[in-house]
DNA sequence: ATATAATTGTTGCGTATGCAACTAATATTT
DNA sequence: AAATATTAGTTGCATACGCAACAATTATAT
């Protein structure tokens, strides 16, 4: 199979989808005064929070810039705190508020609807091998530029 | 299998993939003058030369301001050229120059090599899955946002 | 024929993001 | 201890992109 029958490369097919998942994130975020790039950081936010924003950057494979600029909007907008590392104090401790712990319930059911939207006729099989490969794709990429 | 056990969501992989296909791009374009994210419109040049850029923005799945600009930048660095439509006053006809043509063989192998290396150790039923199951995902994002 | 609608391309504005340079703080070396 | 290197976060600059408003043109309706 040549890459060159294909009209598309793979790097625009990913793309797209990376344009159509922002685009929807972003309207559905919108009446919450977040963006769509902020998405990730809340979601992992629920699965470490009390986090460093240097750890969260590599953890969400971002530059540190990306989740400054993230983390100050969420902050911006009620959801995260930001506060100085007593035992470090280069660092940050990143902290979901009340009203960020309240939205747990939103963001995981908002992802979810994502990817079954996304996924919509992929059997079990395919979802799980759909993640897998693009799990390896990652791994590639992150070697490849190291 | 619950999406919620994951700590990156499927969109979050897909924007890592987008982000490392797209610094790639870039730094191999660099010397030519041109960026990455033009990258997918010489390729699809080479399929559809003679094309106008509203057909094009559909192809690649883009708004048309990004097909302008891209087909702007690409005019800029030599490598097409727009001319009105005799046919219709409003569109233009984007055609490859002869220093456009001569990058054919460079941006196909282009593309080759950075499929390969996102796919390094995909067997070729992997390859062939993957891109089925980025089609897929494609259609239901493009069938959900219509 | 004229008014209205649709199409094509452009541009201003906003968002997401990376890179590189910078500051402040900590760690390491000498 | 002082000099140097590393680390964490921030900010300016650049790119890629979408959306909406706009102008020019063509198509359609009245």
């Amino acid at each position: 199979m040549n890459q060159d029958e294909h009209v598309h490369s793979l790097g625009a097919m990913i793309a797209c989808l990376h344009r159509h998942n922002l685009r929807y994130l972003s309207q559905e975020l919108e009446i919450y005064g977040i963006g769509g790039g902020q998405f990730r950081f809340l979601l992992a936010l629920y699965h470490v929070d009390g986090i460093r924003p240097e750890e969260l950057s590599r953890m969400l494979m971002v530059n540190r810039a990306t989740a400054t600029r993230a983390l100050k909007r969420l902050e911006e907008a009620g959801y995260v705190q930001r506060a100085p590392d007593p035992k470090d104090r280069r660092a940050l401790v990143v902290n979901l508020t009340e009203e960020g712990h309240r939205m747990h319930r939103f963001i995981r059911q908002l992802s979810q609807k994502r990817s079954e939207s996304m996924l919509a006729g992929f059997s079990e099989e395919e979802k799980t091998l759909f993640r897998n490969l693009l799990e390896r794709a990652i791994s590639n990429c992150v070697r490849a530029c190291k």
